[in-house]
DNA sequence: TCTGGGGTCCTAGGACCC
DNA sequence: TCTGGGGTCCTAGGACCC
């Protein structure tokens, strides 16, 4: 049996809930009707666009493009600096609504997921309708406007969704494919970015269509075995489940920063890797996890990016074991060149349930205390309210990067 | 480009082993 | 040694997504 798969993606995300919350907070001023965007502080160099309106892409303003740049094209654009606490309270009140329609709902990302209605039809016999009647509830009752997409699959159901925005309704079923997806860029193809379209291009490939019925030995000689994905998914092709059952476990947590200065001082880098690994580390206890791989990353004042990475001989959470291994690798990856940007991840997770005791290293009740210890303060009087006296006078945040909340996970790559 | 931050997955090349 | 072939693991980097 066919299934019928909705994509729903909220319009200017960060914009459009900034936008609603001033206006049921008195504004007279809708900031989805003028030249705006979501933007970070340029000061600390955080300066690029997360999110425009509709008035602010007639000036031909780009996510992830540069305030500075923006303002030369469009000087009276008004930026409002992002607030992700809010963001994360209309995500999660958009998936209550939806929950009301099916229990199969795969969150996709802050502003988007996929939702089941395969087996719905009994109570909503017409999926286009029921679907205008979700879009037209959470307008009215949340504020903000979605595009929702369907079809079989999750693949045409997302990009039937990008058609026309915003506060649209698109089916895009298999028999619709070539009409309405064939003649699109190849670049709107999901999975298809910045990389992969100039070499499309190179071989004489523009429009989905194109790559749809292009040779499939061509494909597999330029581009190897993603060749046959990309000729799938521009023929539509792609069956993987909604994944509602919980969120997917998690491969990694890293946190990194873009420093307001470039950074040339080993002791400074020091302090910042310290503000990273606190954060990483929290989360990854939060997750009752452990990791066995830590790595280090740089980002040059030129752009240029290198990372260095290490295994633990046994898994650990331990906030200052990780501090120690990414200093190590620091040392052996950093070559002076001045900093901009440094980051921590880990990863190759075990559970945090027992302790897989080293051979060669003793078990330190103490310092898993101490963790402990300052996870519950941090979580009852707020992050600040603990940090190391490095950090006083410092000039440099004891905690750097962002949590993500509880109940919204990452994107998956796989849709 | 006055270019963020959080993720996942894939691949090439080298080391190592049989 | 005028040196085979294949498997696995590891690492760094790159591609993609929002």
């Amino acid at each position: 049996m066919s299934r019928i798969i909705f994509h729903i993606d909220v319009n200017s995300a960060y914009l459009s809930w900034e936008a609603a919350w001033r206006l049921q907070h008195g504004s007279t001023v809708d900031l989805r009707d003028i030249p705006s965007v979501i933007g970070g502080d340029e000061a600390s160099r955080h300066g690029i666009v997360l999110a425009k309106s509709i008035p602010a892409k007639a000036y031909n303003v780009q996510t992830g493009e540069s305030l500075y740049a923006v303002r030369q094209r469009c000087p009276n654009i008004v930026i409002i600096p992002p607030r992700y606490d809010l963001y994360m309270q209309c995500s999660a009140a958009l998936i209550r609504l939806l929950e009301e329609y099916s229990p199969i709902i795969q969150i996709f990302s802050i502003d988007e997921c996929f939702l089941d209605f395969t087996c719905m039809e009994r109570i909503w016999p017409d999926p286009v309708a029921a679907a205008h009647m979700i879009k037209n509830r959470i307008k009215q009752e949340l504020g903000f406007t979605v595009n929702i997409g369907i079809s079989n699959n999750k693949l045409l159901a997302k990009i039937g969704g990008d058609l026309k925005k915003p506060d649209m309704v698109h089916t895009l079923f298999p028999e619709e494919v070539p009409e309405k997806m064939w003649p699109l860029p190849v670049e709107d193809l999901y999975g298809i970015g910045r990389a992969t379209t100039p070499k499309l291009h190179k071989v004489g490939i523009y429009t989905i269509g194109q790559l749809a019925k292009a040779d499939l030995t061509m494909l597999l000689y330029y581009f190897k075995s993603y060749g046959k994905v990309m000729q799938e998914y521009a023929n539509g092709i792609e069956n993987s489940d909604v994944a509602s059952g919980g969120q997917p476990p998690m491969k990694g947590i890293g946190n990194s920063t873009t420093i307001s200065h470039d950074v040339d001082d080993k002791r400074d880098a020091y302090k910042i890797i310290l503000s990273l690994v606190e954060t990483v580390c929290m989360r990854l206890r939060q997750a009752k996890y452990c990791a066995r791989l830590v790595s280090v990353s740089i980002t040059s004042n030129e752009f240029l990016h290198c990372s260095h990475q290490c295994k633990f001989a046994a898994a650990t959470d331990c906030t200052n074991d990780i501090y120690q291994a990414a200093c190590m690798l620091f040392d052996q990856l950093w070559q002076r060149q001045k900093i901009r940007k440094l980051g921590v991840r880990v990863s190759e997770f075990c559970g945090n349930d027992f302790v897989q005791l080293s051979l060669f290293e003793k078990y330190d009740e103490k310092k898993k205390q101490l963790d402990t210890t300052i996870d519950n303060i941090r979580m009852k009087y707020g992050t600040r309210s603990v940090f190391r006296s490095c950090f006083l006078h410092s000039g440099y945040s004891p905690v750097s990067g962002g949590v993500p909340a509880e109940d919204y996970t990452m994107m998956t790559s796989i849709l």
